[in-house]
DNA sequence: GGATCATTACTCGGATACGCCGTGTCCGAGTCTCCCGGG
DNA sequence: CCCGGGAGACTCGGACACGGCGTATCCGAGTAATGATCC
């Protein structure tokens, strides 16, 4: 197929950073307004190249749109309301470090094989209860909670 | 207190590797036989000081016991059937990858209080859940899925 | 005035270099065992 | 024959390098807006 093989697994802050990119992508997008890398790097306090990799993923699975050139930029492709925590998970190709590192751990060895299917068993488990945990929550949720919480801190700003 | 510092965080490959030098104590442990780490370390191949860093965790935490000296090296403190997975997570003060690098993102920036509150309570929530499952699994349940399937491996070779 | 086109500025994506953390190797401190000598 | 002491050897735990991965910096390719020019 294609050649895909460069960073099959992204770092876990990678998902913190999606998704705090999301917000910040939703609540600027109201007239469609352009959002360039380094605007959102200067948000969430990283590397403009950093940023584009993130959103690179997001691209790829069709939640953001990249428009280049003048003017270009980052766009929401999808209502924020539609865009669920599972999505972004899946869209940046997060392998639940955990699980993937205790599979590691089953290579080699007389009994790798046996270690490895319960292993997979389990990670497989926890993953499903993980991934229903993230369906229930969208970017929409997260901008509301994080938004309201702080206008409720700048309007009463007694710490 | 003690200098706790060192090493706060425990990489995800130990749980695996905890987890599966348990189940090689729990069945040599029979009539109190002997376990060196080097001996460990052949089983799960690894490294005999890796398996030392764990074991001493679990030591700490009461899971093992350490002899030092001629014919030393590492027992079970508890029946296998006690030693449930959450057990093993906690004493290798495994803290979530996924979670504490998303936590890692929220360290600066004008929203970072809000977004830490949030995925903090997105983080505990999962975590619950995951510890919950961890504790419906103990050590023997392991050994005896991991050493029922080699046997049956080994007396149906025809892969 | 309107359309066309070259210029330009700004963007994304990839290649390269640095730094840090996990891992592998070595060494000292401690202790249990074994053997030998004495009673 | 039984007991005590010393040597020995084997263990664990900590300190010091190496390597790989994540991250930061730089550069080229591409595109959309802009302004000038021509009809």
């Amino acid at each position: 197929m294609s050649m895909e093989k460069n960073q099959v697994a992204a770092t876990p802050r990678w998902f913190g950073f999606a998704l705090q990119s999301l917000v910040f992508l939703a609540n600027s997008t109201c007239p469609e307004s352009r959002c360039p890398s380094g605007e959102i790097a200067d948000h969430v306090c990283s590397e403009a190249t950093l940023m584009r990799r993130i959103l690179a993923r997001l691209a790829r699975a069709g939640i953001v749109e990249a428009r280049e050139g003048r003017d270009g930029g980052y766009y929401l492709s999808k209502a924020p309301e539609t865009i669920t925590f599972a999505d972004v998970y899946r869209a940046v190709q997060m392998t639940e470090p955990l699980f993937s590192g205790m599979l590691e751990t089953t290579s080699e060895g007389p009994l790798s094989a046996e270690f490895n299917l319960a292993f997979q068993e389990l990670a497989d488990e926890a993953e499903a209860h993980l991934l229903q945990l993230l369906e229930k929550r969208t970017i929409a949720d997260l901008c509301d909670i994080v938004y309201s919480a702080a206008e409720a801190r700048k309007e009463d700003p007694a710490n």
